[in-house]
DNA sequence: GTCCATTATTAGGAAGTCCTAGTATTTTGT
DNA sequence: ACAAAATACTAGGACTTCCTAATAATGGAC
């Protein structure tokens, strides 16, 4: 299983390509350490560790959501679409004020009429007036919707989740890391 | 100084708003922590701490990345693009070609072009072709880029890579943990 | 020497993010 | 009770990402 397939936009950067060994070590070596390493040389100390950290983050990410993506595409849902659909699935009704779910996601208001849009066009969501504030609306799975969201994630239990690309302990620890940087962040 | 403060769409869910207790207690909670539960509940236990993390990396990168692309705000450059000025930066000659760029970014070529567009216009960089290659082209800082480089590192460094909201030992083992993680996807 | 595959880049389009405004509705203050 | 403020949502625009398909130039096979 080529866990990196979406990622190989460097088409063949080689040894040969670049001349000398020294450039080629510096390419097969973690380009974030290099960028540790010139912090420093900089006079950016205090700072080399942080940069490390959240460049780290943005990488992991990027390499995480393509795999995400990857895994969804068959189902025609995005990984955007996919947690409106799950914040759906886990509540009591199987459906959420437009408000609730933006607040919920973290994301902005207008993130989420697009994600509805896109969900309501494939049948997967349905938007009806809030009975008791004509300003909200309630969006709420159909059964298509929720079929969709039990195969998609299915998928991504077996796909990703199950093999995260970390050891048992690494995960454990990443996820209380994490934790607290958003705890601090005031994300819960 | 408010770290949070590009993400307050929630507009000040509270108690009040949501009506039970029990429902405010779990808008309290971490909603990862509370997805983790479902999960297990669900009998998916086994990609439980797998979605944990996953999850949680897509909520910091959202975090991280929000705190970057406001400090980076009026300077005039995304974090895209200050990624592009910092290789060329830190490149010897201060020029790259294209392909290298895309490379090292792991971002598609595409998303390349666009970014130099943008750079080229605001006249932080300068294409110019490459002698031996006439497929390729050498992308160079101008001295307005590199300037606009160091004042935007300098923003950074002080701004969030300071503080990342980590304390120094979860900086480091983030650093590792995110490391193993992005070589076992062959990220270098 | 030509044809063909490869490489580098651009163009155009879909999808996601955000932002600023604008409309409709509800709540609040006097 | 009525005007002002707050809230919920949508419209349109900017930017970033990716993708596929075209164009231009190089290098290799015969």
């Amino acid at each position: 299983m080529d866990v990196n397939a979406k990622r190989t936009y460097d088409g063949g950067m080689t040894a040969e390509t670049v001349g000398t060994p020294a450039l080629a070590a510096a390419l097969d070596a973690d380009p974030i350490a290099t960028a540790r390493e010139q912090w420093v040389g900089h006079g950016w100390a205090e700072a080399a560790p942080g940069m490390a950290a959240i460049t780290s983050l943005m990488r992991a990410h990027q390499i995480a959501l393509a795999r995400v993506e990857a895994t969804l595409k068959p189902l025609g849902v995005s990984f955007a679409r996919y947690e409106v659909l799950m914040l759906l699935r886990f509540s009591k009704r199987g459906s959420l004020p437009m408000k609730l779910i933006a607040s919920r996601l973290q994301v902005h208001p207008t993130s989420v009429t697009n994600a509805v849009d896109r969900l309501e066009s494939a049948g997967l969501v349905t938007r009806e007036a809030h009975p008791d504030d004509r300003r909200a609306l309630i969006i709420t799975l159909t059964p298509e919707g929720r079929a969709t969201a039990e195969k998609a994630t299915a998928a991504l239990n077996t796909e990703v989740f199950a093999q995260p690309g970390l050891s048992t302990r690494d995960v454990e620890q990443l996820v209380e890391i994490l934790g607290r940087m958003r705890h601090r962040a005031g994300d819960f």
